[in-house]
DNA sequence: TGTACATCAGTGAACGCGCGTTCACTGATGTAC
DNA sequence: TGTACATCAGTGAACGCGCGTTCACTGATGTAC
């Protein structure tokens, strides 16, 4: 009774017929419910309803359910990207180029953990993620730079090497640790023991594991 | 039918009124089903009919499907536990007791990967945990030295404090770097991106990783 | 420019499913006398 | 040692729920003539 009231007030009913932009109404309140309750929240007779439509409505755009949270998925690993370039732009300029590339790196870091804590139920929902590296690159999933989260992550090691901070033989594969370990901490962080860490002292393990990447590369 | 078949050969049909151990047998029903499809698949229907049981039986036993998977999880992390110190156990004797605390933590590394890939679903389940660090020492996740798995990782980082590996000033949440760095390669060899990543270029990668740790911490 | 009509986005009703949980019960066990 | 009986583990039936998906449909749009 009180949720279909408060549904009425939040989905202001149609004039028209047709929706006229219902795929990304459909994605958009998918990924409300993907912010809220993670991967497993975007159901689709709820997503629906919060876009006042029909259940089956969502067969016109989407072959089913899976369908359609890949595409919040792909959403959610978009608003990542957004998130590190975020941070990345934050960065004051730097003459030294060494520490500018080993300040770009270290600002990618930040950026990720800082979207995960922000928006644990959208990050869990990025890594439900379907496919395997094939998705690092897909169009459908890149900030405003055009860049994928993970593009961004091999182009700021490609500065380092440049930069001479990193051994180029030391380069290849050099994505997967840096990640693997600002990835385990933000899962630990957001559903995993740590959860309960507290601010200052997640900041500090924040800290000393980005020193212990640039470090240990 | 078919499943109803199979079902009535798997559980042979008890003779006695009583269970007898049905604490027990729901756990280990409960763990089959996470090994198969990690938390989500821990349902309580399913469970009681693996063990043989009307549903509401399991009511006895557990206070809801919630207490069931507390149960389960806490089975999960006692597994990985055993299974680093199996990894631990491996190794061979060192004079050198640098060398040796150094392996020991490259061990409890390789343990936890190892178990996360052999058993992603028990792994996924081990880390549904419904607590914070309050449970790392729980005496129902400990396995045959006593220990849960993050005590034997905190001890093995004393060892490299008292070998005089780790300077003294550093050891002070150094579980959370080691740990964050490992369980996210894990996570993103189980389930996320790096699925496909094939057996060679996952091991190179988890060697790989723990000298970024080793060099690193 | 006006109209018939094909297209196809969204509807309404219904389906079967498996789930968690509650109820009043049944019947084996083991303890008190 | 034998028996009445309290305990409580497991039963059987039922509930309401929300889900994904399918069906035959309706009605607005925009295009061909």
């Amino acid at each position: 009774m009180e949720a279909t009231l408060v549904r009425l007030t939040v989905v202001p009913r149609r004039s028209t017929y047709r929706h006229g932009d219902l795929r990304n109404a459909l994605i958009e309140a998918g990924t409300q419910l993907a912010r809220v309750g993670g991967p497993d929240a975007v159901v689709l007779r709820e997503t629906t309803r919060r876009a006042g439509v029909a259940p089956n409505a969502a067969y016109r755009h989407f072959a089913d359910r899976q369908a359609l949270l890949d595409a919040v998925c792909s959403a959610a690993l978009t608003a990542l990207a957004v998130a590190i370039e975020k941070a990345i732009a934050r960065l004051p300029q730097r003459k030294d180029p060494v520490e500018a590339a080993r300040e770009r790196l270290r600002a990618i870091g930040i950026g990720y953990l800082r979207f995960a804590q922000a928006e644990p139920g959208l990050f869990r929902t990025a890594f439900s993620v379907p496919d395997d590296m094939r998705g690092a690159t897909s169009p459908d999933r890149v900030g405003s730079s055009g860049m994928t989260a993970f593009q961004l992550l091999a182009s700021a090691l490609d500065g380092l090497v440049d930069a001479g901070v990193l051994p180029r033989d030391r380069r290849a594969g050099a994505e997967f640790l840096a990640w693997s370990a600002v990835h385990g901490l933000a899962m630990l962080l957001i559903q995993g023991p740590l959860r309960s860490l507290g601010e200052a002292k997640t900041r500090r393990t924040a800290r000393r594991l980005l020193d212990m990447v640039e470090r240990g590369l």
